[in-house]
DNA sequence: CGTAAGTTTGAGCAGGTTCAACCGGTGTGG
DNA sequence: CCACACCGGTTGAACCTGCTCAAACTTACG
């Protein structure tokens, strides 16, 4: 349990060191001390793609930070139709503040590595210190921000532009390099029933869609899941900005 | 301007004493000599309905306080399309915190009446008094949770579903008496056309779908606007819950 | 009284759903 | 080893909900 003791790692535990929510996650705005008492308690584990991981209406007992892969956030309606209301990525925090209940459901699209801890624990680490409050106040906005931007797919979009609007969405925060190259290339972290239950459309249409812009030239597909866009302008331009 | 001064207002600035965010909005958080230094550089103001109040792009450089009246987010394609992403009510805050720049556009669906403040003010008061903070993130989750729930009904409910969801919404948030009464009666604080940018419908889908409950006697319509709910069990019923 | 804005109503159309069949890969058991 | 079932995905055809276009109506207001 010797942590190597340098400069960026001194008196940071082990379980962290090389952890990226420490860097760009919950985590970076917590002291050493706090870091400490809180990786303590938390567990990195690595969750099958399909799991659930929180029940709708379940009570909370802890929240994780998503290390790697995918989570979806869904919500049902009686009758069976599901709508999937949120995605998150590395390294976003999963789980609702201030609520002894969840309204909604969360699953391992992929295979997923989380880091959980005790809801009490961060609760008590949030009235210390605001920085952390901050963070999650910073990732809050962020994520209203992200599903106000899908409200105008979901109500005003066509399915071309919503099929097209989500391979965007997924690019740019599967694939590293979308950003920077032209182009973008990455595994669909999601089933076609999925994107469906994304865009409020059936798989049918999904798939249609699909082979419209692998037809038209705009998106390679490889194994039903791989995807390779070439020029992500022309994609873009089927997006309904 | 002087306070009158008695144990619930000590302290408290005139402009301030009967302000309903000071209760249950924002101004709760602050002490009383922070709500001083607001008040110093704050004013109420009253919007008529139309009024454009935070252009798309544009620099913010002031938030405020709903104090009454309805304001409408909303976001728009290029080629036109709208969609409303956003209601907000008294006494909500009005602003996006940590950004230069709007990307949602806010405009006054009624009359409003608004209590304004430099945006610099109050990310300063931020920084001493997390108790701000504090209550900008709780009313974010509730926003983020407002905007999932909203998810599900663009994605997967009819549009009769919709516009019963719709008369529930606004039910709720402007008839103080629809939670304990088994009815409820008010004015529709938008237009066809906004409902329709709400719902992602057609101004013609949403009139025939108020037609259509009107017709079942699940509601009642008096001058286009008013609208008396007698049994809320039966518009829920038609909800698509 | 006349105009304008907002709303309702009607008829035809089309985008997306529904239902059904098929394809290809994978795992299982005789 | 092959037959078979299963799962995710694709493709086709018919249907229906909600959209488009058009016209009438209602309310507010000068």
């Amino acid at each position: 349990m010797a942590d190597r003791q340098d400069i960026h790692t001194s008196g940071v535990p082990a379980l962290c060191e090389a952890c990226e929510a420490r860097h760009r996650g919950i985590c970076g705005a917590l002291s050493p001390d706090q870091l400490l008492g809180l990786s303590k308690t938390s567990s990195k584990q690595k969750i099958e793609a399909g799991a659930e991981l929180v029940g709708d209406q379940e009570t909370i007992d802890h929240y994780s930070n998503v290390l790697g892969g995918v989570v979806k956030l869904t919500k049902t309606l009686s009758d069976g139709r599901q709508q999937i209301v949120g995605l998150q990525f590395a390294p976003d925090f999963l789980g609702r503040p201030f609520r002894a209940e969840s309204a909604i459901n969360a699953e391992a699209a992929t295979d997923v590595a989380l880091c959980s801890f005790p809801k009490a624990t961060i609760e008590r680490m949030m009235k210390e210190s605001p920085g952390l409050e901050h963070l999650l106040l910073t990732q809050t906005l962020k994520e209203l921000d992200e599903a106000r931007d899908w409200m105008v797919t979901l109500g005003r979009k066509t399915a071309a532009e919503k099929v097209a609007s989500f391979l965007l969405l997924i690019a740019r925060n599967i694939d590293p390099t979308a950003r920077t190259r032209p182009g973008a290339s990455f595994d669909l972290p999601l089933t076609r029933a999925d994107i469906a239950d994304f865009l409020g459309l059936t798989i049918e249409t999904v798939s249609r869609q699909l082979t419209r812009l692998r037809a038209d030239g705009v998106i390679r597909i490889e194994n039903n899941r791989h995807v390779v866009i070439d020029h992500m302008a022309r994609l873009e331009a089927r997006s309904g900005i």
